[in-house]
DNA sequence: CTTTAACCAGACAAAATTATCTGATTTCAT
DNA sequence: ATGAAATCAGATAATTTTGTCTGGTTAAAG
């Protein structure tokens, strides 16, 4: 059981806030990110080749490549990393899995349920990867 | 991607919230619930069996058998369900997947998230199957 | 007492997710 | 040029989750 997101997504979250707390403008090796987080280095870098697509992260290849956010840090929120990965569905279906539930249909915990994801949804709307960084930063130094 | 529960669990939820919209005492066959939830019906049957250890439904063999809530609507929550089946990890795991995250060693979004979590743990823990008995039968009506 | 309809246990199979491998290409440094 | 260190694409493997099958047991009904 993954709490909410896929494993992906899981590392997804946790690269790009690795990258994110760095300086900008430094290339970041897979393996690095490997080590620090303790992914595996091929999975974590398929991930990021993945992510690439989407525009959140960008790279160079050859020696001293890696890879670099590809936006500003105040222009990428979580969300923006979920939805590239897991993508929003999570936050539109049911929570007991009821097919077509809806106002018309709710569920027997529709209402509750629904305040709940919304605020989910909302947080990881707002934060963007700068007003992380000194929080990411005191996180992996105790990994 | 379930949006929390793993798919077993969310039909052990239903199938639950189904045996407890009905009259106390009738016993439910695998094979209605089967068809008013459309769920397969050997995989709802082997869900329904492996809660029987937990005593929150019984069963009868034979001719007119089936499964009954083995306690009180009222005295079973919607957490019971969930901890039977999926267990509570969820409930004290870090949502970036981090390892050990706590409150000496946060992961970024450590304090947002666990107030989210709380809430919905308090929310299943709320709900007992007396209190959803008419919006489930609201919700079957339109399946 | 035989048929029928149900639970039940355990093996089996399919699908999805997670993870690894192989080899190709790119780039920098020697 | 050549070697080293990196991305990258695609195939493959391992694991977990989801779903199915087979045969056995139980109990009501005719």
């Amino acid at each position: 059981m993954t709490v909410i997101f896929s494993k992906k997504c899981e590392y997804g979250l946790q690269a790009i806030l690795y990258i994110a707390a760095h300086p900008p403008g430094e290339t970041i090796p897979a393996e690095k990110i490997s080590q620090a987080l303790k992914i595996p280095r091929e999975f974590v870098s398929k991930i990021l080749q993945d992510l690439k697509v989407s525009g959140l992260i960008g790279s160079v290849k050859g020696k001293a490549g890696g890879f670099f956010l590809g936006k500003e840090p105040s222009q990428i929120k979580l969300i923006d990393i979920v939805e590239a990965i897991d993508g929003l569905e999570m936050f539109n279906s049911c929570v007991l899995g009821f097919p077509e539930c809806s106002p018309e249909a709710p569920c027997p915990v529709h209402n509750k349920w629904g305040v709940l994801r919304d605020q989910a949804y909302q947080m990881l709307k707002a934060e963007t990867l700068d007003q992380l960084k000194e929080r990411t930063l005191a996180k992996i130094s105790k990994i």
